[in-house]
DNA sequence: ATAAAAATTCACGTAAAGGGGAGAATCTAT
DNA sequence: ATAGATTCTCCCCTTTACGTGAATTTTTAT
């Protein structure tokens, strides 16, 4: 067998907060709502973390810019976790990746149309200034 | 001079709401915020509103759809409101149209940009799948 | 050993956009 | 005139994703 193998790096909610550039409340909470768990604890109580988890984190956060909740990715969790195997997870994130590309496309069709309305209403508002200006 | 102008038809507030399909809690809540009022009360104090009012409210459920908050609004709404009271206002609301067109634009651009993120990982979540999947 | 920094668990607060109910008054129709 | 439908004003509740202490412990550095 392989000789043991070295103990993971461990690193504090604090220090990942710093990497992540969010505050060590988000990542409670996100634990919280069982997004992500910590991976260790000290023998103080401490939250320990692993580099694994650091990804899970990064993970999490793009899914966050891409406009999933916390109860979308919640759903992917429990894929993730049940069956460990990341790519039993992807059909169902691409699922929802594609219902947010139709959202999104939704929003700029509306903006499209608003933008629109808005320049039309200032040409309008431009020919009566200029009318009642004679 | 031409006869008395015809008294507008008023409406309740249950029949916008059926009209707009919204709530009439939303409705009393837009002007609660400032972003609209009743154009009369009745003897007794109900609302009523005028087909132009109704104009606005659609033009309020548009903005919403696209994301913008009351905030925005108040400040569209409020010119809006003053440009049809004194056309000396005229200026100043093209100007604030031009701000809002700006952002629109800069929503769309972000949108755009989202959409494209959305779309390449959704990519790299299928190619993956497919070749875990051999 | 001891101060300072960091982490812990409550637990209340915030903003946005309303939801929903109470109790009273008003409007509509017969 | 009286039932029944609507509306009125208050006022507290909800959700989401944390923020912000408070009081207490743990960890780190000297």
């Amino acid at each position: 067998m392989a000789p043991e193998q070295e103990a993971e790096q461990l690193i504090t909610i604090g220090e990942v907060a710093r990497m992540l550039d969010v505050t060590t409340r988000t990542l409670r909470y996100w634990e919280e709502m069982g997004v992500i768990e910590a991976s260790h604890r000290s023998e103080g109580g401490n939250r320990l973390y692993t580099p694994y988890m650091v990804r899970r984190m990064r993970f999490i956060i793009k899914l966050k810019e891409l406009g999933l909740t916390i109860k979308e990715m919640q759903d992917l969790g429990a894929a993730y976790g049940d069956a460990k195997k990341t790519e039993n997870m992807i059909p169902r994130l691409v699922e929802i990746l594609d219902s947010h590309i139709n959202k999104v496309d939704e929003k700029m069709a509306n903006l499209a149309s608003l933008r629109k309305d808005i320049v039309d209403y200032r040409h309008r508002m431009i020919e009566k200034f200029n009318f009642s200006k004679k």
